[in-house]
DNA sequence: ATGATAATGAGAAAGCGTTCTTGATACTAT
DNA sequence: ATAGTATCAAGAACGCTTTCTCATTATCAT
């Protein structure tokens, strides 16, 4: 039976809101503030279950640990800022992929990540 | 004073040949042929040294260790065998990448990942 | 309201890739 | 050939993210 907490309510509320992909580090920062004294265990334990619902999806990227985000948002990539070290989401895709692979070769997915400095970095 | 040993020829040799990026484990096993007794360790030191000197690069790939590869090969991407783990280069690019950046956002390189199964590994 | 038990917080512990330590080895300038 | 020392092998130790343990708390069916 699975019970609807306090802490889990307001990881769900942090993660709807975002709009961006989170790191356990952020949902935790944000969800404390929700919900004081929130572990990060508990952060840990919600995102799997959450994952394993359906209801979220790991990201990952290279040398980081992964962010999560809502499941369901259709294909689309990602944007690391290399400064405040958020990851944004980007619409849309790229033109070619499929034919930068050898003959013989079954492709099954793709990802793309752009890096750079985002806007807020860039104002500031 | 650096000096050449019969190791550092080895996991030069490997890499020089490889013809595709190697992870750690994957220059040890490659090297052990030449050197009996290679560690680890020195697996790694030697790594760290070349790419200090500009003759390798790390290639980062999300959830995995790095591999490293020979510098200067230009612009490229990569393949990643999800059967057999190797990963591939692929010459080439793709288009449109700058079209999906958000307004403010500056860019400052961008990463292309597939993912699927080789060659060897569909035939086998 | 109550009881059964799922979930929590805090800290310990695990995992894993990578690096350090040490005494021994082997490379190179001389 | 020799001396000086960079490099080595092996295992211990690290650093970091993630998971586990367990006593305590909070949720929900009744």
């Amino acid at each position: 039976m699975i019970r609807n907490t306090r802490q889990r309510d307001a990881i769900r509320h942090v993660l709807d809101t975002a709009g961006r992909p989170l790191s356990p580090e952020e949902v935790l920062a944000a969800a404390q503030s929700h919900v004081e004294g929130l572990g990060i265990a508990t952060v840990y334990r919600n995102l799997k279950n959450l994952v394993e619902e359906g209801w979220l999806v790991a990201v990952d990227l290279p040398g980081q640990s992964a962010r999560y985000e809502l499941a369901g948002k259709g294909h689309h990539h990602h944007f690391h800022c290399q400064t405040c070290g958020q990851v944004f989401d980007l619409p849309g895709c790229v033109k070619g992929v499929d034919a930068m692979v050898p003959k013989g070769f079954q492709v099954t997915g793709h990802d793309v990540l752009l890096y750079g400095v985002c806007r807020s970095c860039r104002a500031a």
